[in-house]
RNA sequence: GGAGGGGUGGCAGAGUGGUCGAAUGCACUGGUCUUGAAAACCAGCGUACCGCAAGGUACCGGGGGUUCGAAUCCCUCCCCCUCCGCCA
């Protein structure tokens, strides 16, 4: 959610950032500078009236101890007609409100000024890249034949047993997923607090990260119970200080967490969501960060360089994309992506998207602080990342380290973690 | 799942229909006193919204209702505690 108070005093600066996102149209700035003057008129109008109202009901009070019963009655009777208005005015006001958080609801972070002015993918700036792309004088298999042959997942299994997507893994395949996990946390929690959350998360904190109501689509739902299983630890880790004041000696707050995540990818189809491209469940640990409104990008960065340096870590090629206003997530105020080379397939996979949210979601989830030098609370700025998706890690892992054999050499910082150097 | 008891300001804890946004204590902030500190005393001390301001409105777990008037009565949902049941 926006600031009110900036889209009334410079809604040129909104305007300009729906044209930069692609909108076709910036009527929702009109309307939700209409609706906020409505909404005030009848808020105004409402508490007058209620004033009235409990000005006379102390009258009444009065006089009935007093024991002047007859004045009392009259003035009930005058009540009467002042709580029908106060409700039209209350009711108008309620009314009017919900289509103003709705129109809220409905307009995009600001991009930051650093952020390349584009219409899609194709303008995202590549900034930086770094590793070699292995070549080979064999043939380089996609990482679905490899995991077959060394037996590493069974997605036909997974389909039968929960469905397509949610694949087996199985003896040093799973052994492979522990290590990933064990490493990317071990890394991770040397600067982030490690926490365990829940994974199923209520309707308010889904609302709270934005999930609902535009992405309801993409989460798996429990009815029975009204809840709905983690998409991602951002949800959980972002709501985990919602409605709350923190002290501005707390800040920045910086929380790591692994989880599985659960999307339903509807819509999702064709040759680039084979294997372990596009999953219904895989794991994932995310960085979430709690900060001072001043030094929110300067967090950006460390925590772009947080998830870098793991991928540099386990040798692979990658590079880092600004994304570009047309291509950014709805919420974020300026988003990396880092991608890394898949030699089996010959493409960038995304493991990685890494975001400053500014003051969006903490506004629309009230996550404040109190300034040390004293005075009204205000909005922290939060930012998430993921440090690291796993399965195109896997992925790449298999493809870019496969030799002639098909064994796969595995990188030494995974040493430990799987007890042996190569998977056969 | 069943029965019962509770949810009040940072914490503790009064308040069961009428100036209650809410006593009191603790904590915290400022001041007086003091060489300094403590103690004592005095003052202050929630959040949001409306308003140029004066001021007003809302919030006593959430939502709804009764009433001239609700922290207080009713309904409903959520959460916590105790006992029983079940279970890892």
């Amino acid at each position: 959610m926006l600031d009110l108070r900036i889209i009334r005093e410079d809604p040129d600066r909104i305007r300009q950032a729906l044209r930069d996102r692609g909108f076709t149209h910036t009527t929702p700035v009109d309307e939700v500078i209409q609706a906020d003057a409505q909404r005030r008129h009848f808020v105004t109008q409402q508490q007058a009236l209620r004033a009235q109202v409990k000005q006379t009901a102390r009258s009444i009070g009065t006089l009935m101890r007093q024991g002047k019963r007859q004045e009392a009655d009259q003035l009930i009777a005058d009540q009467a007609r002042l709580k029908q208005n106060g409700k039209e005015f209350a009711a108008k006001a309620a009314e009017t409100d919900e289509t103003l958080r709705a129109l809220l609801l409905s307009l995009p972070n600001v991009p930051h000024e650093s952020v390349p002015v584009g219409r899609d993918a194709a303008d995202n700036a590549v900034v930086h890249a770094q590793g070699e792309m292995p070549e080979a004088d064999f043939e380089l298999l996609p990482h679905w034949e490899l995991a077959e042959h060394l037996g590493l997942i069974d997605f036909a299994r997974g389909s039968k047993v929960a469905g397509a997507g949610f694949p087996f893994y199985v003896g040093m395949g799973a052994r492979l997923q522990r290590a990933l996990i064990q490493f990317f946390l071990d890394q991770a929690a040397r600067f982030y607090t490690e926490i365990q959350p829940p994974l199923f998360i209520n309707e308010d904190s889904a609302r709270g990260t934005g999930q609902l109501p535009d992405k309801e689509g993409q989460m798996y739902h429990v009815r029975i119970d009204n809840l709905y299983p983690v998409p991602t630890a951002e949800v959980p880790l972002t709501n985990y200080y919602r409605g709350e004041i923190l002290s501005e000696a707390d800040l920045p707050i910086k929380l790591c967490a692994h989880t599985p995540c659960w999307r339903r990818e509807a819509g999702s189809y064709g040759a680039h969501v084979r294997g372990l491209n596009r999953l219904h469940q895989f794991d994932k640990v995310e960085l979430v960060q709690f900060t001072h409104p001043d030094r929110s990008y300067d967090a950006l960065e460390t925590m772009r360089a947080d998830a870098e340096n793991l991928l540099t870590l386990l040798g692979l090629p990658w590079r880092r994309l600004l994304m570009c206003t047309g291509d950014m997530g709805f919420n974020q105020a300026k988003q990396y992506d880092l991608e890394v080379w898949s030699a089996g397939q010959q493409r960038w996979l995304e493991v990685s998207s890494l975001s400053n949210f500014t003051s969006y979601q903490a506004r629309r989830m009230s996550i404040r602080y109190r300034p040390a030098a004293g005075g009204k609370p205000r909005l922290v700025h939060t930012l998430n990342g993921s440090a690291l998706a796993l399965p195109r890690i896997v992925a790449v892992l298999l493809e870019n380290n496969q030799r002639p054999d098909r064994s796969i050499a595995l990188p030494e910082v995974l040493h430990s973690y799987m007890g042996i150097p190569e998977i056969r």
